[in-house]
DNA sequence: CAGGGAATATTGCTACGACTATAGTTGCTC
DNA sequence: GAGCAACTATAGTCGTAGCAATATTCCCTG
């Protein structure tokens, strides 16, 4: 028999990591949807709130979200559909435009956030002993930090990262 | 100010769980992309290799690869249609039908998989310390067997886990 | 200041996947 | 054996997101 490699250990690794985020994603999406809103919804809330003045430009939201610039274009007019985003034109730069949080997107995020947190520490903390959990952030971190898509609002734009300012 | 739950320390490590999976899933999915595959298609074909006689019925596939059955038909099709997979029926039962590889469909995993391991080499096995990374996974399988959506094709039918010889 | 190239957001087109309904099959019960 | 509930696969419909094309604005160079 020809040696088989597709039950090599680094396969199932990987398949481990898929594995948990598969899981993690899917009870947080049907906690979402018991406050109305998507998955994606919820990144862009988050995203939002932990910025300054709860405005980002459209592309740095895209940038943070891993959606593409179109994809924010369609999930913004949701939002400000349902009263959750408004759009604010940007006054140094007329092409640029702000996505700023509404009061109710706010209050929506309030009242999500508690469960969202109780989820995590259920299926993701609370697993773990505090040194257990201590060592796997700094694996993962370094892990993210080599994969690295810009998620994090970081160094990855080459130029000055300080156009979040417009 | 109020306490800022925005940037509370168990969102982040979800944070960090979410970029890890978003890095590695783009990276693969470019490599997939070059050997014409998807990233569905990919994991269709694994699952089917590592089966018994490389072939599932169509429901088990859907519960290994968190698609729905109306997803693995559509998948299914297409596969099909390019020559990677055939449909089997099923002799004891039929309602169910086999989906089998091809020999076309095994070439075309074994040229994509080296490719593959070698970015998981690259990208994350071998950006940590063995004493770490075994740490790593034994934290990912404690959080996997809580989450545990029977992607393992595990105990999670409730019948007999025989099934899958039909 | 005129013009070219880069950047920004939006829209049309297309692909993919979930939800629902439908048709066929099986096994159980009376 | 007829009827009924459960299961399996498929087809219809809809929502969502990416890619390419477009319009506008900005910046830099001559």
């Amino acid at each position: 028999m020809t040696k088989n490699l597709y039950d090599d250990a680094r396969i199932t690794a990987v398949g481990l990591v898929m594995e948990v985020y598969a899981g993690l994603a899917a009870r947080f999406a049907a906690q979402f949807e018991e406050h109305g809103l998507s998955t994606v919804e919820f990144e862009v809330l988050m995203r939002l709130a932990r910025s300054p003045e709860h405005q980002l430009r459209m592309t740095d939201l895209a940038a943070q979200t891993s959606l593409s610039t179109s994809g924010v274009t369609r999930v913004v007019d949701r939002m400000e559909r349902d009263g959750l985003l408004g759009r604010r034109a940007c006054p140094s730069d007329r092409r640029s435009a702000y996505a700023v949080v509404t009061e109710s997107g706010m209050a929506r995020l309030d009242e999500t956030l508690p469960g969202h947190i109780q989820l995590i520490q259920d299926w993701f903390i609370g697993q773990l002993e505090p040194a257990d959990l201590a060592s796997l952030l700094d694996s993962l971190r370094i892990v993210r930090d080599a994969v690295h898509p810009g998620a994090t609002a970081g160094s990855t734009g080459a130029a000055a990262g300080a156009n979040t300012a417009c």
